[in-house]
RNA sequence: GCUCAGAUGGUGGAACUGGUAGACACGCAGGACUUAAAAUCCUGUUCCCGUAAACGGAGUGCGGGUUCGAUUCCCGCUCUGAGUACCA
């Protein structure tokens, strides 16, 4: 029979589903191999066909694993709670379990319909109550724990409790709140429960505290710092605006360093490690006190009197070699001193300025970047080094929420404080001698300082180092490391999310009792926020605790998918997110697949997680994934037609091919890219694709429309989308998988084109036939093999092993092309030999191997378990080599030359060939060289 | 602006440590089979010169360099894509 990938495809796919086939082992000698792909939130759109890149990818790497002997865990679930879902509720009043429900449904069969080898029966969502039980724990774990900056690493609160009630707060190095109070032992056990719990509410790695967050008022939530581009939100693009709330954070700067330094031990793309380096943002530098006189007149009747005058400004700054050219300093226009530090006079301008900078939205900030503008505040703040008295300036290019949120200005080295010191006429100070400050900073650290005081003549490692030993000395600074990176903010004013496992008594939060868990969602009316502006949790009905009330925003879209590979270690277990045994075997993620999108959020949030869930014992290992691959976009291709405007500038129902259309005033109109083949118009599906084109007339080149062509995003507005159910209904799984493969690396974002599908299509029937006769009957010889058959078996044997070690699946398909146009020329139809092509084959395309496997005569089933082909290099040997002749480095000619010959010989031999005279054309060659095996090249 | 990645035929791409550039596939052209079409098969296909072959010349974004030899290494530049952006 012909291949008929229809049937084939189906028989076992249900073979796969009845038999298990892929259901993971826990008890086992085989290594284990974890292959893990980034899970999909179920979109009601289904999958595109960019979506099973890295699962294919994936997929070919546990089939290969399995066959090299490996236990493979290679599971897939759903990320499942997300805004979509609840903005569709909100609009429809429909559950939002029900929608994300059905969108599983189609996710599944899509999925299923490529023929992954996925345990299926380790399956995780995110949203079912039996998943967020143990993502409601975990919180618990954090909320139970402080950082031991000593120890760095997680300890239970107790640890900390015990510590304060033995010796008080003395002692304790912990990364913690700011505003932290100093107490004895006896004044701790003073306190009333109440104090104590807001004391230790500010050392727990889950915390709430009121902080300023991205607040985006069209959604009725707060976002993440990653979830904000340019402004707006990242998921349906609305403005975020800056307001100050009371919310759940997570203590994920205490990992900071960890975060970074763990980046060099783990197996990921450079430009992901780079992003989450810059996310984090350590900075080296100093902490710099600037003490401040009273210099303000006391008889001036005036609001800001009232304000204390501030006795220090601290600054954080990278440079301390450049303290002696600070000649201003720059303030936060929100930095909490300033108040303070504005005299009567200069009050007007700072409000006036204050008041402008607030009214500028972040955008508005971001844009404005090259404006210089500032305010000065009247006051003088002393340099700690030099005694100089230097001006106090606000500036909104300082930002409150990094460092200390003011400056030193050294606007000889910082081209930012020299704009400003030239727009406002401060004094800008050359500090090095090598500095070229005539046109603009220059921050050098070569050369010696000059005009720096005790420093001068140092070059830029020793001033550092004295400047710092002095501010130390002389209690003004002190080294200190900064982090750009912020505390995660952990709530969501909205309804899909788990429920955070908290209720308040006095104002505190409490942990609910760990035999209440899972704290499940309850039901509402609504899905909006009530009219007093209160998360929809609060619509819920008797939903309270013994009396007290819950937590009323839920978790964000990141808490679910920041733990769980662990639980597909041992998804069904209702005692443990899962057990010790299953940790201790599986223990890591060994390969990890999925987009760069994620870099800053998921990635990292996972790690903060896993190094947490390792101090405290419940994991393993530091790491959760050891190696990690991007896989590209896919990126659509829009097809275009084109509309030829008539002399009015009306457009007619006449359409001119890509090739014609200079001739013409013509619109161009995307077009469905699903009745376009080959950039070729299929115009009868034209025609009937909308009813104004029923009637359309074309101007055609060479009897076709040919279409325009654009890279664009796959969206549906641009008519470019392509599901994989149609390439599967049209040319099978097996073609689909591997043609998605043969589109190029798969790192390289590319665009969808199903021009060179064919091209696979017709290779997976090539190998059909090699096991076929002309009439397509199953035959094949037992004879032994030929050298040729084994050369080529052996040649693909060795090319598959390099190419999926090396996640180069593309060159594979390209090899599995040359190894199956060799056998047909061979008229090969050995057994042996093709067995062995079947075995190296079906990672790609499971299919048609598992039947012809069985064809074949082994068992149905056994091929997924059975060993990869050894490789033999015996095969490989050749006695004589066609090398390479040429002259000048330009290849004349090819020389079949024996290998066993050596350099002298071979050159010789080379010499001695009337081929080679007739090019030296009488010369001799000044040179010979030869790479034996390889080329001989001759100067002339 | 900064950081990173990339640029190879008409197209997707290959060339693994400096050693035959363009594998494999698409497309295109020609041919076979067919009443015809589809399917299938065969041949050719980097560009220039040429009816064709032989021969010759150019050629991996651009300009230089190292080398017997460079898509590969070094220096400078252009363009494209991604990330990030007053981070002191």
């Amino acid at each position: 029979m012909d291949y008929q990938f229809k049937d084939i495809e189906q028989k076992w796919q249900k073979f796969w589903a009845d038999n298990q086939t892929f259901k993971a082992d826990d008890k086992t000698i085989k290594p284990k191999y974890y292959v893990l792909d980034m899970f999909p939130y179920p979109s009601g759109a289904g999958l595109h066909v960019g979506h099973p890149l890295g699962y294919i990818a994936s997929d070919i790497f546990a089939r290969y694993k399995r066959l090299k002997g490996f236990n493979v865990l290679h599971p897939m679930g759903y990320d499942s709670f997300g805004l979509p879902a609840e903005q569709y509720a909100i609009q429809t009043g429909q559950h939002p379990a029900i929608t994300t429900e059905a969108n599983i449904a189609t996710y599944r069969r899509q999925l299923d319909q490529i023929g992954f080898s996925f345990d299926w029966s380790r399956e995780v969502r995110t949203s079912s109550p039996d998943y967020y039980k143990w993502t409601q724990w975990i919180f618990m774990q954090l909320f139970n724990s402080w950082y031991n900056k000593d120890a760095d690493k997680a300890e239970s609160i107790d640890k900390l409790v015990k510590h304060f009630e033995q010796n008080g707060s003395a002692g304790i190095n912990a990364v913690c709140d700011d505003e932290i109070q100093s107490f004895t032992a006896d004044q701790w056990k003073a306190m009333s429960n109440q104090e104590q719990q807001a004391e230790l509410l500010k050392y727990r790695l889950t915390y709430l505290r009121e902080s300023t967050v991205n607040w985006c008022p069209a959604l009725g939530t707060v976002l993440a710092n990653d979830e904000v581009k340019d402004g707006f939100s990242e998921r349906g693009g609305y403005p975020v605006e800056q307001k100050k709330m009371m919310q759940w954070s997570m203590r994920i700067t205490a990992y900071a360093d960890r975060l970074l330094k763990g980046l060099d031990t783990i197996d990921w793309p450079e430009p992901l490690k780079e992003m989450q380096r810059n996310w984090i943002g350590k900075s080296v530098g100093a902490l710099v006190k600037f003490k401040v006189p009273n210099l303000r007149p006391t008889n001036v009747e005036d609001i800001y009197d009232t304000e204390p005058t501030p006795k220090v400004i601290e600054v954080f700054t990278t440079r301390a070699d450049t303290i002696f050219g600070a000649t201003f300093l720059v303030l936060a226009p929100e930095h909490e001193l300033v108040a303070g530090l504005t005299t009567a006079e200069q009050k007007a301008d700072i409000t006036n300025y204050i008041a402008q900078a607030k009214k500028k939205s972040e955008l508005e900030r971001m844009s404005d970047a090259k404006t210089v503008s500032g305010a000065f505040t009247g006051s003088y703040a002393i340099n700690p080094v030099d005694g100089a008295k230097v001006p106090i300036w606000i500036a909104d290019y300082v930002l409150a929420g990094y460092g200390t949120g003011a400056v030193m200005a050294v606007p000889s080295g910082d081209q930012r404080d020299y704009l400003f010191a030239k727009h406002y006429n401060l004094p800008i100070i050359q500090i090095i001698d090598i500095q070229k400050i005539e046109t603009e900073a220059d921050p050098t650290k070569e050369g010696h300082y000059v005009n720096s005081g005790f420093i001068n003549g140092l070059t830029y490692k020793e001033a550092t180092a004295a400047v710092i030993a002095k501010l130390e000395e002389v209690g003004a600074g002190k080294a200190k490391v900064n982090f750009r990176m912020r505390d995660a903010i952990f709530g969501r004013q909205r309804y899909w999310g788990e429920p955070v496992p908290v209720y308040f008594k006095d104002e505190l939060p409490y942990l609910i009792a760990e035999k209440d868990l899972p704290l499940v969602l309850p039901e509402v009316d609504k899905y909006l926020p009530t009219e007093d502006g209160e998360p929809p949790l609060a619509r819920a009905k008797d939903w309270n605790y013994n009396g007290y009330e819950y937590e009323l925003s839920t978790m964000p879209g990141w808490a679910g998918s920041s733990w769980y590979w662990f639980r597909y270690m041992d998804a069904q277990n209702d005692d443990a997110f899962a057990s010790k045994e299953a940790i201790e075997y599986w223990k890591d993620v060994d390969l990890y697949i999925g987009g760069s999108e994620h870099a800053t959020g998921h990635l990292l949030y996972s790690r903060f997680w896993n190094k947490f869930m390792k101090d405290i014992g419940l994991v393993a290992v530091e790491e959760p994934f050891k190696k990690l691959i991007n896989q590209g976009m896919i990126q659509g291709r829009s097809n275009f037609v084109y509309r030829v405007i008539d002399d009015e500038g009306r457009g007619t129902n006449t359409f001119v091919s890509f090739g014609l259309r200079k001739e013409y005033k013509t619109s161009d109109i995307h077009v469905d890219v699903n009745i376009v083949e080959n950039d070729i118009l299929n115009i009868n599906k034209f025609k009937a694709w909308r009813p104004e084109f029923a009637d359309a007339e074309f101007i055609l080149e060479n009897g076709k429309y040919v279409c325009g062509v654009e890279v664009e995003k796959m969206s549906k507005r641009y008519y470019n989308v392509v599901n994989p159910d149609d390439i599967a209904t049209r040319y099978g799984a097996d073609t689909l998988r591997m043609y998605e493969m043969f589109l190029g690396p798969l790192e390289q974002s590319k665009p969808w084109n199903t021009n060179g599908i064919e091209g696979v299509f017709k290779f997976l029937r090539k190998f059909w036939r090699l096991f076929h006769n002309d009439a397509w009957e199953f035959n094949v010889s037992a004879n032994e093999p030929s050298k040729a058959e084994l050369k080529t078996l052996h040649t693909i044997i060795r090319k598959v092993e390099e190419d999926v070690e090396r996640f180069s699946f593309n060159t594979s398909v390209s090899s599995f092309m040359i190894a199956v146009n060799e056998l047909t020329a061979l008229k090969s139809n050995n057994k042996a030999i093709l067995n062995d092509m079947v075995i190296i084959l079906s990672p790609y395309a499971p299919h048609i191997c598992e039947e012809l496997w069985t064809f074949l005569g082994n068992e149905a089933g056994t091929l997924s378990y059975t060993s990869f082909p050894k490789f033999n290099p015996a095969y490989l040997v050749e006695d004589e080599f066609a090398y390479p002749i040429s002259i000048n480095g330009k290849t004349k000619l090819n020389l079949n030359i024996p290998l066993s010959l050596e350099g002298a010989d071979v050159e010789a031999f080379v010499l001695a060939s009337a081929d080679v005279q007739k090019y030296l054309d009488g010369k001799t060659p000044r040179k010979v060289i030869v790479v034996k095996g390889r080329i001989v090249n001759m100067v002339v």
